[in-house]
RNA sequence: CGGGACGUAGCGCAGCCCGGUAGCGCACUUGCAUGGGGUGCAAGGGGUCGCUAGUUCGAAUCUAGUCGUCCCGACCA
């Protein structure tokens, strides 16, 4: 194994590549297009899963559990939604194998044993939910109902990319009903502020909260509302979306309610959800050329400390002083580990931890100990220095919030420097090329102007921000009347 | 699905053009030394060269086919 990785300007992609494999957050399976996440990738979704978890319970949200196959007859009852996810799909025809008779030893599938009706592998839950919602609603009494799940779903993409896109991924989708459209848009535009605050407090990557136009829209939804990040090589990535699905799964599953004037009307909906690709914003915002960098909130380990010593007597002595310290952070509440293997030397682990992208690393050795200081050294900047022990886990705490900060406030220079006005095409497509970002730019609203400035320059539209000004323009490829301007960026 | 690259030891690669007893680095095992930024020395173990056919006295190497993976694109979270 080389010990550098790719560097970012060598070659973007593979600089990701190598991070992911590298870092151990994730493998290449034998599966096409799946992936595995390896325990330390585990640890850091774990992290995010808890956070955001937390977050959705504190909004009134519980957990439940759908089935993983839906029959077909349900999920293409709502049309758009169908038809906007029919060409990635897995099904299942089959419930059984038996033994190849023209190959020895192998298996094949039963021809005898063909299902009814095929089973499509979840690629989102709606269909099951509200086929299932159907039976939960009768009264405005039963509303809302406010159900998140974690699970895994699959969708048969073309090409996949580790954490970005794979054909199997690990989300959170929640899906709730409501008895007011009011209702449903408040709660679409509350679960979007909550995935902002999560990605921005906990992730320390900035978004942008929008709408996203109607061609970018969710398959069955009235309004897309999401995220969006902006990564270091300038393209933008949707970190989370939530939507407003109207009435349309309620029709299509005909599920409705009696109002207080037991009059029947069908039931509001909304769903959300944020995926493992969270990982991959975060390896992409944080990272550098020495590995990963990950924001202390989520690290599986935000502290490290590696002893430096000679022989087994002064290895007893530095294992006894850093037990101390390990429980007076561990009662912190900080997640620290110490590494006193004896199988690597400590400048082996100093990169290995660099690699993996550990906020801060504690090197003690016997001089330290004499001294009663400990070496302190943050990932983010690649900084040490030496701080006295006493006082050490409150150091460590600050230390912690400020390397969360900086992430954050690092992360949203970039964002702001890369927010560009455009006036004309030409300067348009040079901003796109020359220097990325988003690019902020009228447009006359319709759906054919930004098909074509799509096919034109490989640009979307990644929203329309919440709270834009409203400010009269022309479009940037019509020239016909704007009222405001959207982001447009290349993306993910 | 189109374009490109690649399948040789656990990992990364050379060897292939020009066929002749499979090699390098890392990792691994053992020992000694070493230990404040990916340790040094020494001795070891490990591969029917993706798969199938063909050409040949002889194939990692040539031919045909096949399977798989990655990268770029179209599609998408």
């Amino acid at each position: 194994m080389s010990k550098a990785i790719t560097s970012r300007a060598t070659d973007y992609s593979q600089w990701y590549n190598d991070l992911v494999l590298r870092g151990e957050l994730a493998d290449y399976s034998a599966v096409r297009g799946c992936m595995v996440i390896k325990p330390y990738g585990y640890a850091l979704w774990e992290n995010m899963r808890d956070a955001l978890d937390k977050m959705f319970k504190d909004t009134g949200h519980v957990n439940a559990y759908f089935p993983l196959f839906v029959p077909k007859s349900l999920f293409e009852a709502e049309e758009k939604n169908a038809e906007g996810f029919a060409k990635e799909c897995a099904i299942v025809t089959h419930y059984r194998l038996k033994a190849d008779p023209d190959r020895k030893g192998k298996l094949m599938v039963d021809p005898e044993a063909k299902l009814e009706e095929e089973l499509v592998v979840r690629p989102t839950s709606e269909a099951i939910i509200w086929s299932t919602y159907k039976g939960w609603i009768q009264s405005y009494r039963d509303l809302p109902i406010l159900v998140n799940q974690w699970a895994n779903v699959v969708r048969w993409e073309m090409r996949t990319r580790l954490f970005l896109r794979t054909a199997e991924f690990l989300w959170q989708e929640g899906h709730t009903a409501h008895a007011t459209r009011d209702e449903a848009i408040e709660e679409t535009v509350k679960m979007l502020h909550v995935y902002a605050d999560f990605v921005e407090n906990w992730m320390a990557v900035p978004v942008i909260k929008g709408v996203k136009t109607a061609n970018e829209r969710f398959a069955g939804a009235e309004d897309t509302y999401c995220i969006e990040a902006l990564m270091q090589d300038g393209k933008a990535l949707q970190a989370g979306t939530s939507h407003f699905l109207g009435q349309n799964f309620a029709k299509a599953f005909d599920v409705k309610f009696s109002d207080k004037e037991n009059k029947l009307d069908y039931v509001w909906a909304t769903s959300w959800g944020v995926s493992t690709r969270l990982i991959g914003a975060l390896v992409m915002a944080h990272s550098d050329d020495q590995g990963l960098v990950l924001p202390p909130r989520i690290a599986p380990n935000q502290v490290v400390i590696v002893p430096i010593y000679k022989g087994d007597e002064q290895k007893a002595q530095i294992d006894e002083r850093v037990a101390l310290l390990m429980n007076e952070m561990k009662a912190a509440g900080i997640r620290v580990k110490y590494d006193n293997s004896d199988q690597a030397r400590p400048g082996w682990k100093f990169a290995e931890y660099e690699m993996k992208g550990v906020p801060v690393r504690l090197a003690i050795g016997a001089r330290d100990l004499e001294n009663n200081v400990v070496e302190v050294a943050r990932r983010d900047e690649q900084t040490k220095s030496t701080v006295s022990l006493d006082g050490i886990v409150g150091h460590i705490q600050s230390l912690l919030s400020e390397i969360q900060q900086h992430l954050f406030d690092k992360a949203k220079r970039f964002q702001q420097t890369h927010i560009t006005r455009a006036d004309s095409w030409a300067e348009f497509e040079q901003l796109l090329e020359e220097k990325g970002g988003f690019i902020s730019a009228h447009w006359d609203g319709t759906s054919e102007t930004e098909e074509a400035i799509k096919e034109k320059t490989k640009a979307t539209i990644r929203c329309i921000p919440l709270e834009n000004d409203q400010e009269e323009g022309v479009c940037i490829l019509s020239g016909k009347p704007s009222i405001q301007r959207v982001l447009f960026a290349r993306a993910y």
